[in-house]
DNA sequence: CGGTATCCTCCCAGATACTG
DNA sequence: CAGTATCTGGGAGGATACCG
């Protein structure tokens, strides 16, 4: 068996991500971060500011929205824009690689908030009928 | 502008993630998780006992993998199986659930895969835009 | 308004040891 | 082989205060 270095010499390994050292593991972590996906979405409307941001991303903290866009911004997936006026303004937007980032998480988020029901009716067994005497687990 | 609640009451939302409460951002967290992701797409290869998901995912400890394992088994992505076998035999495998999230959350790790070469190289590949008096960073 | 800095807390997750 | 139990350190992340 041509084992992992193999492999991975091949070039057409789409397993590097399994392998401990891949860098890709930190770009994984930022997209799928607790809140870099959300900031994500939300940005795939368009353009936001700071607080625009925070509105729409429930439950994010100042400290953690900067964190998360400065994360995404080193990435290269948000731009950061600074209109240099007396009250301060910034906008935030997706790159085009940030586009095209967000269309993926976008999709999973989507199946993820159709599948949610469905999911949340297994995890607690509904009156639905009586399956007498089984117990699964 | 029709606020959040409203969108919410439309039925259409796609922003219900957004909103602090939304249930399926504990399923998101589930699937996005350190190790859930990488299990996900290990187990896409196929049927994989315990020590064989161990050697796949690379860097995931004992506790760890049980854990995200027994996760994605209560949000029905996972099904385990026992082979009452004197060396204990267990199989995990997707459901058909897991195979539909594992798909997205493949492209999702593709594409980052593909892309992190760009990332790590140049953290500012794509000039995003100069214009005039903007003072970006 | 749009952040940063500091502190503090809690949970994730690794290491280790033990069991059926 | 396939886990679980326990302990513990580090990092994620919240609260608060302050700055341009």
């Amino acid at each position: 068996m041509p084992s992992l270095s193999e492999t991975i010499q091949s070039g057409g390994l789409k397993g590097n991500l399994l392998v401990t050292q891949c860098p890709s593991r930190q770009i994984l972590k930022d997209v799928t971060s607790r809140w870099g996906v959300l900031v994500l979405i939300a940005l795939q409307t368009g353009r936001l500011r700071f607080a625009e941001l925070r509105r729409t991303v429930g439950g994010v903290s100042d400290r953690m929205l900067s964190q998360t866009l400065q994360t995404l911004e080193r990435d290269g997936f948000v731009s950061r824009t600074v209109y240099d006026v007396v009250p301060p303004h910034v906008e935030y937007s997706l790159t085009p690689r940030g586009c095209d980032v967000a269309e993926l998480v976008r999709a999973l988020a989507d199946w993820i908030e159709n599948a949610t029901p469905d999911i949340m009716a297994g995890k607690a067994p509904p009156p639905t009928e009586s399956l007498s005497g089984i117990t699964s687990d």
